[in-house]
DNA sequence: GAAATTTGATTATGCGTTATATCCATGTTC
DNA sequence: GAACATGGATATAACGCATAATCAAATTTC
């Protein structure tokens, strides 16, 4: 899975007489789309997006990347990863210190702050997933982890 | 499920070591994105896209509806909708005309070449889908299908 | 029944996300 | 050292989606 040229759409389609009720790809988009708008809205709450924290996330995890990698790793295009990477800067969540093997490149590490503020979402998201995931028995909620990460798997292999 | 003022983003995160992978909402956003690809994919071989292909769908399985219903359907934006519909009557998939009992609105209509292209859509995805999701056993395809649309019920019950 | 309000469709426009092409500076290769 | 490759940045365009405002045709209200 790389980054490409598809766009999203928004197409909800609240119809109960409908084809698309015969997919599994129609569900697994409303899904996607629920656990979206939530998840937005709890990290909107931090002053995060998903490309922010995410990234955040990722540079906690490995630290002393440079942005070409980290970007590579997170599917954006370098040119829109700049902004991204300015801001977690201007924040004082991440800092960018030259490589001096190679002065053209960044290494980018999380300050305490970023650090600090990885572990609030973090655990702000797993508080959304209890919510939103909660309702299913916990039988099914293992359930759709282990098939949707099985499916992954056998796509991955294509 | 409506409308809102979210966006979508694009990112991946394709690292193995990853809270993210802690998450079941992660693994329902990848899988979402291997599915979209794909389908967007067969879609453009037939000229449509996620948009064009819910509404004319929509506009076969649901004749004579005004243009506002749709959209509301659709979970899209009237304005944005006028567009969609103007390239589905250009391409003469679909009629527009003038509700006689309200002289402002438009009843849609699909023509025969519309059916036949939503026909087509149709076994297309069916073909996508068994492409997809054939992979999984046959229990656990129900058994995701199922707890998808129990999910979904769930949270719309909010 | 005329004036005010609502409603279906449209236009104009702005914002956010993503992709492409180009550029600059530094490294690498020969 | 010339040619090329690479890390990062800039500029720009396309697309998706939202809001405000417009116009014409209804409906409501007095």
């Amino acid at each position: 899975m790389s980054a490409s040229d598809e766009h999203d759409c928004k197409v909800a389609l609240n119809t109960r007489a409908n084809v698309l009720h015969g997919f599994t790809g129609y569900h697994l988009r409303c899904a996607w789309q629920v656990v979206q708008a939530d998840l937005m809205h709890v990290l909107k709450s931090l002053d995060l997006r998903l490309a922010t924290y995410s990234t955040l996330l990722l540079i906690v995890e490995t630290p002393d990347q440079r942005q070409s990698t980290l970007a590579d790793t997170l599917g954006i295009e370098r040119p829109n990863f700049v902004a991204i990477v300015e801001e977690l800067e201007r924040r004082g969540l991440i800092t960018r210190t030259r490589d001096l093997d190679d002065r053209r490149a960044y290494c980018l590490n999380a300050t305490s702050e970023g650090l600090a503020l990885a572990d609030q979402a973090v655990k702000a998201c797993r508080a959304h997933e209890e919510k939103l995931f909660g309702q299913l028995s916990a039988e099914d909620r293992a359930q759709l982890d282990r098939i949707l990460r099985q499916f992954r798997t056998l796509e991955s292999g294509r």
